[in-house]
DNA sequence: TAAGTAATCAATAGTAATATTGATTACTTA
DNA sequence: TAAGTAATCAATATTACTATTGATTACTTA
């Protein structure tokens, strides 16, 4: 092995990783991996993409080995291959957060005409969380809460808010979250909420922002 | 705005920074912006492309925000956008290095075959560094250097070492570093300097990770 | 102003990626 | 064993990417 074919090589072996996330089916499909282990049939329906087109994004993403696959009976379930991943792709997004003027006024856009850009206190809602003094509600589809969620938080998916809306205290404040910053769902949520009179935040951290900030998450119901 | 609106173009937004990353040749081009800002003619021979080649890869680079162009007379000097980019083409790296085992198997050969799998003494070696006991050359190219290096490094560029050998003191240990786990210079320093019957070792930090450490760097001479 | 140089542009051939369709495989269960 | 289902495979049309070539632009300097 000689210097040279080693270089050509080794650029070769770290573009397979830039090649995976160079298509915005897959980056969802990633996003949707780190919160909760899916089948094909669950990524292709969440992603609106079929399940050939699915399934063939996941053997690219395999085989940069960002994902595993392991078969359960009649299913194929597709999960992270590491936490690592995860980690990395929340700083893909911080990146283009950075870099990108048209990340930051994409999300600004679409606050702004929810009237949500209102701040959340970061540090104080954590332990306002902890000591029970606002209804955390983990609007998240069920699984994703299973598979690992904030002490004390209910979960309430996005589907089930209407019918599930009536049971919220009303006499304090209700804090949403969700996927992280750029997931849809805690801002709908917000949104259904508000409608019904209640005072709603949206929170922008997810659980790995939690978990990253040395707390522990809670799995199961 | 709508909610499905914008997650179709927000993904689309962080896949520009993973189409980026796609080619083997821009990932090169990054890694040797991430030690000093570059003409593209100086970029195309170091990689050994063309010109016109080069040039094109550095517009889809500039496209994505990770590199910036600046116009100096004739030339046109090309420069990571930010910090922020050279720490991510490092965590990139660190992941391929995790998840793709022909990764670490392909530096692994190399260093095999060249007799230099000793372990360096990582937090030792900083403090025999700065306090003098070992010789320490920075092999890179002399414009890097001057960007920034570790205080007390000698700037021998490989192509320099044959000539600058015989004025190096024969009495004590040698430490070449370059640009990180994955550059060959310090390697190919290192079997020049045995072969001159010193006593070399090489160091697989670059200046970033001793600038992450804590330390400060120097610049220009 | 003319010559020279760095870089980009434009056109193109070859290759690779994407999404669709329909067929096939692998497994479960009636 | 047959029917049903989840997932993959195979073939394909479309689109995008890559590297090359030669022309052009923008600037400097003789």
């Amino acid at each position: 092995m000689n210097t040279s074919k080693f270089k050509g090589e080794i650029y070769q072996q770290f573009s397979r990783i830039g090649r995976a996330l160079a298509s915005p089916v897959r980056l969802e499909l990633l996003d949707l991996l780190c919160q909760a282990p899916r089948t094909v049939e669950a990524l292709a329906k969440e992603t609106t993409q079929s399940l050939a087109n699915t399934s063939q994004h996941l053997r690219v993403l395999r085989q940069a080995r960002l994902v595993e696959a392991e078969k359960h009976g009649l299913f194929v379930v597709y999960s992270l291959a590491g936490d690592e991943v995860c980690t990395f792709f929340k700083s893909l997004q911080k990146l283009a957060e950075v870099r990108l003027s048209e990340v930051r006024s994409l999300a600004q856009s679409l606050l702004a005409e929810r009237h949500m850009l209102m701040p959340v206190d970061r540090g104080g809602l954590f332990s306002r969380i902890e000591h029970g003094e606002v209804t955390l509600l983990d609007v998240r589809p069920v699984d994703e809460y299973r598979a690992g969620h904030i002490p004390g938080s209910l979960s309430v998916p996005l589907a089930d808010l209407a019918e599930k809306i009536a049971g919220l205290p009303r006499d304090r404040e209700v804090v949403a979250y969700c996927r992280g910053p750029y997931c849809v769902l805690a801002i709908e949520a917000v949104e259904i909420l508000r409608r019904h009179g209640f005072t709603a935040l949206r929170m922008e951290e997810s659980v790995h922002d939690w978990q990253a900030a040395g707390h522990v998450l809670q799995t199961e119901e």
